[in-house]
DNA sequence: TGGTTTGTATTGCATAATGCAAATATGCCT
DNA sequence: AGGCATATTTGCATTATGCAATACAAACCA
């Protein structure tokens, strides 16, 4: 079922429309990264869900954390988080601990299994980007770097406020 | 990460290390637009899934279709295909209807319902990227569709072949 | 033409992902 | 102590998915 209502935005200033040749472009980039994304993924998982794959990526990049908080990264509620966690115990990926100063929660740590399955998806999808990358004409990378940086400052700031510390995983 | 001793990896054909910098900046951009389509999805969706909203998006695309062939575009199997289709036509968002020529199939066709709550995530999704776009320097813009397009352009070839009809629906 | 093969839709069965609500254990503050 | 907020868990319900088996229909082949 889906979750909560996300706020429903009156609060949208009227776009002055800037060319929908690149809303088209954008979108259609977003498309071949998504799809680039999912056979990375598709490559290692195996046995993995994006889901549980999504949780080991943030136990890699932020450390272990209580369930609550792990929940709150992936945008869960705990007790998702919780069964997650359950079952990427069981299939060794990560374990619990008790947190010595603090008795009512838990610290979630990767194994070091959990830890190389990370390490390998995302070496995966960085070989096939970086082999798209390959594929373009060398004078036009350094316009691409400058172009999606500027793509991402300008949507950092909205991203900020709406969607704060939810890690994508992808 | 970049990829030094290929010794270990002999399907991946040697990238020339083309900037990690590059690889970096897709893969930040990635993030927030997925972010963004998942936001765009949310403030409509509000009663359909992410995997409903992408079987609306494929026969909005591609028109009336049986149900292996859309789960074909989803790439899931027809019996998933077919509950996800028993729920979307309760909820009056689709149809089934026998195929006159074919007696076997049956045809899964849009109902206005359906059609319009696909065109309102589209548009919304156009409105927060142009909005990002908007707060991009001018200077920058034709910048970025040129990137991207080449960027898309490099892509498409094995998207074409290890991914070939699979919507992805973002 | 009749039997075999292939293509489609469906249903039974099992697991994962999710949300909501409730129960229980802690931590904290007055 | 009492009360309130926080964390983990578990019960319950729905959706998404894959695999296997069933029932038909269309295509093919001898």
């Amino acid at each position: 079922m889906p979750k909560r209502a996300p706020a429903t935005d009156d609060t949208v200033p009227p776009v002055s429309d800037p060319a929908d040749e690149v809303v088209t472009a954008v979108l259609t980039a977003s498309r071949l990264l998504v799809s680039v994304s999912a056979r990375s993924l598709a490559a290692v998982e195996e046995t993995l869900t994006l889901p549980q794959f999504r949780m080991l990526v943030v136990l890699e990049s932020r450390g272990a954390m209580n369930i609550s908080r792990l929940g709150e990264h992936l945008d869960v509620i705990p007790s998702t988080a919780m069964r997650m966690v359950d079952r990427l115990a069981a299939a060794g990926m990560l374990d619990r601990a008790p947190n010595p100063g603090n008795r009512r929660e838990i610290l979630i740590t990767l194994t070091s299994t959990g830890r190389s399955t990370v390490r390998q998806a995302t070496e995966r999808r960085r070989t096939e980007i970086a082999r798209i990358v390959a594929a373009m004409p060398r004078s036009q990378r350094a316009g691409l770097v400058k172009a999606l940086q500027t793509f991402t400052d300008a949507g950092g700031e909205p991203l900020a406020h709406r969607n704060a510390g939810v890690d994508v995983g992808w």
